[in-house]
DNA sequence: CGCTTGTTGAGATCGTATTATCATTTCAGT
DNA sequence: ACTGAAATGATAATACGATCTCAACAAGCG
């Protein structure tokens, strides 16, 4: 049976406030003011059973490790910040992704991510 | 100094001849066709060279170990097929990229993947 | 409140990709 | 061909993220 704890609550906390995929460390970082003493083995076990839940999802970035993010957004791509390593969430969808599909292959989904600075880093 | 090997020699050969990124153990696979007794170390040390000095990109995709493709093609993305986890070259970039850009943060480089089965697989 | 049992935290352990070690090989200049 | 130094290959060692172990703890029930 499924137990709420402090712990768990802590960190499906951040994770929705937070408006953006976080990575195991960052969520332990922001978990830990809610939750002092929080392991990491903890957020990564918990991690996993929401995933398997399905009240999160994982996102793939390029040459990166997972992150996490809230499941039940609508489609959406992320902008990734080389300065402070962030990845933000973005509205919208490219057009012609069809159009670059080469004849005979059949395409199933997609997955963009742009690169730059944050607002609090292009200053 | 640099030297002209047989290793380094078939390892440049089949990338260029591929077509498409390759992973190491691909590199590897491939080059011991035209070099018998080629090891894994040859392949890694010979990769990372050839980044170095400009000759190859490595290509990060998604929750995967970096693949490597020669230099000097213009701007392309790729397909990756859910079957056989090859990758391939598509010609062309969607449209709409600066739109999907959130005001105040600047927008320097994208990356883009297709999933989906490729021709071979779609059968 | 007290018991049962799932959960936690610290550290050990694992898995995979990559790099270092080192004796041997082989390239390249003479 | 001879020689010195770089390159190679088998394997050990590393890096890193993620998982496992297990004693201590705490959620939830009567």
């Amino acid at each position: 049976m499924k137990r709420d704890t402090q712990q768990r609550r802590a960190i499906r906390r951040v994770i929705e406030e937070s408006g953006r995929p976080l990575g195991p460390k960052e969520v332990l970082d922001a978990a830990q003011t809610h939750c002092p003493g929080l392991g990491i083995a903890t957020v990564y076990r918990t991690l996993k059973s929401l995933v398997e839940e399905g009240a999160l999802t994982q996102v793939e970035l390029p040459g990166e490790p997972p992150r996490y993010e809230a499941t039940g957004k609508h489609h959406h791509h992320h902008f990734h910040c080389r300065a402070c390593d962030r990845v933000f969430e973005l509205e919208g969808c490219p057009e012609g992704l069809r159009r670059l599909t080469p004849p005979g292959f059949s395409l199933e989904s997609h997955e963009l991510v742009l690169y730059g600075r944050c607002p609090g880093c292009a200053a």
